[in-house]
DNA sequence: CGCGCAGTTGATTAGGTTCAAGGGATGTGG
DNA sequence: CCACATCCCTTGAACCTAATCAACTGCGCG
C-alpha cells in the first residue's frame, strides 16, 4: 500500500499514483496531486465530453474503458483510440484552455480521477520531468496514429482486420491453452467505426479468418486467435 | 538581423533561428544551439531516413518540403504528413535511442540542421521550456493525424480530396483575384498516396470538381478554388 | 526533335456497401 | 418458468464505386 487517495472512493493502489506520467513523482507530490483530483463517475455509454468543448481539466482514467472518437464527412462514428486504467484524456488542456478535438464515451462504467488546468500546470511547474513523460505518451500515440493512417491507407480490407485484431490482442489478451483468448472492447459496429467498415464487412472476415483456422470466435465479446501465422 | 548561424551556409533569420520549439530561448543560447547544429543537404526525391534506422539526431528543416511516409501491407505508400521549414522530424529521438517509425524524403531539395541527440537533450535540461513547446507540437501534431484518420475512415472519396485540397490551401495558397492559388506539394500519385486512393481517381476527382466549377487547374502543379462553399 | 514521364480517359472488374430478412442471446414481465 | 421484446449479430442478393488495366495525350527536357 503506497498511500491513500483523497478522492475518496478509489482504491489506494489506483488513480493517480499509478499512472504513468506522474511515475517520477515523491510520495508527497504524489498526495499532493491526488488531493487536487475529483472522483467523477459515468455509466457505460455515457458521453464523457464532446468535440468543442473546454472541459479545463486533465482527466485520468481509474477504471473502465473509453473510446474516443470523430464522426466521418457520412455521419459515422470514427473510433480514434481506446483507452483504460492509467492513460490520461483531454491533452489540450494541458497547455491552455483549448477545446478538445475529439468526442468521448464509456465503453464500460467507469471511474475517472480529474484535475484542474490550473492545478495539474502548477505540478508540471514544480517537476518539469512530468513533462517528458507525457511528451513520451504523447509520441507513443502519435507513432499509433501513424499506424492507424498506414493500416486505413490499405485498401486491403483483411490486413486491416488482422491489425485491428493484433492490436486487440496486445491489449486485452491473456494466454490460453489453444492460444491467445481476447476480449473484444467493441461490438461488430464498433469494430466496424474503429477501421472504417460496415459492421457486416466485420462479421464476414472474422467468419472468414475462423473458416481458414486462423481464430475460433467465441461468443460475440470473445475470440480466441489459434495461429497468429495465418493471420499474415 | 539576430546572429550569425554557425552551420555556415544558411540564412542568419533561418536555421534554428526561426523554430518555434526554441522561441523561448535567449540570444545567447540559441548561438549555444546553432553552434551545435551541422548543416546536411538532401537533393530533391532523396531519402533523409528509414523506419527502423536511428538517425540519433534531432531535424530540424531549414529550407524545402519533406514527405515521411510509411508502406501500407499492399506495398503502397502512405504519406503521413509534408513538413517544412522551422518543422522537426524524427521527434522519438528526442527522448531516447529509439528506432524512427516513418519514412522520409526530400521533396523539394532541402537544408537541414541536425543536432545530436546528447547535445539536444543537455539544452532542454538547461531549458524545460522547450517541452512545452514540444508539447504543443506534438498535441497539434497528434490532431492532425485524427483528421486525417477520421478522413481515412469515411468512405466518401470526395470528402477525403476536398479535405485534402483544403489543407493544402490553407498551408500552400495564396490570395488571388478569383480566389485562393495553390502550389500542390504533390503529384497526382502522390496525392493519391496522402488520401488512399488510386491516381488515376484524383485525376479524375480534380476534373470533376473543375466541372463542377469548384476549382480550375491551372497546369499540373497549381489549381485555383474558385469557390470554397462549392466544395463541401 | 524525339524520348520519357506524368497525367488523362475509357472499359472492365472486384469488393465492400447496402438493403432485407432471419437467428440467437439477454432481460423483463406475467 | 415461460413468453415476449430488444438488441446485436449473421447471412444472402443486388448494386455501386473505385481499382485495375490499357491506351493515349501532352508537356518538359535533353
Amino acid at each position: 500500500m503506497i498511500g491513500k487517495c483523497e478522492c475518496g472512493e478509489c482504491q489506494p493502489t489506483l488513480c493517480v499514483y499509478r499512472v504513468p506520467i506522474f511515475s517520477t513523482l515523491s510520495e508527497d507530490e504524489l498526495g499532493r496531486v491526488s488531493s487536487l483530483a475529483v472522483r467523477e463517475y459515468f455509466a457505460r455509454g455515457e458521453i464523457i465530453f464532446m468535440e468543442g468543448q473546454r472541459p479545463g481539466r486533465m482527466m485520468v482514467i481509474n477504471s473502465g474503458r473509453v473510446k474516443t472518437f470523430r464522426y466521418t464527412q457520412d455521419g459515422k462514428e470514427q473510433i480514434l483510440n481506446i483507452f483504460s486504467c492509467g492513460d490520461f484524456v483531454g491533452e489540450m488542456t494541458l497547455l491552455g484552455d483549448e477545446a478538445v478535438t475529439y468526442n468521448a464515451e464509456a465503453l464500460d462504467d467507469v471511474g475517472i480521477c480529474t484535475i484542474r488546468r490550473e492545478d495539474f500546470q502548477a505540478v508540471v511547474r514544480d517537476h518539469p520531468d512530468i513533462l517528458l513523460k507525457v511528451t513520451e505518451e504523447l509520441c507513443a500515440r502519435l507513432a499509433k496514429m501513424e499506424t492507424m493512417v498506414q493500416s486505413l491507407g490499405s485498401k486491403d480490407v483483411d490486413s486491416r482486420v488482422v491489425t485491428m485484431l493484433l492490436e486487440f490482442a496486445n491489449k486485452y489478451g491473456r494466454a490460453h491453452a489453444e492460444g491467445r483468448l481476447v476480449d473484444l472492447p467493441l461490438s461488430r459496429e464498433g469494430m466496424g467505426n474503429y477501421i472504417g467498415v460496415a459492421r457486416e464487412t466485420i462479421s464476414r472476415k472474422l467468419h472468414s479468418l475462423q473458416d481458414q483456422g486462423a481464430i475460433r470466435l467465441v461468443g460475440t465479446k470473445q475470440l480466441l486467435i489459434l495461429d497468429e501465422n495465418l493471420l499474415l
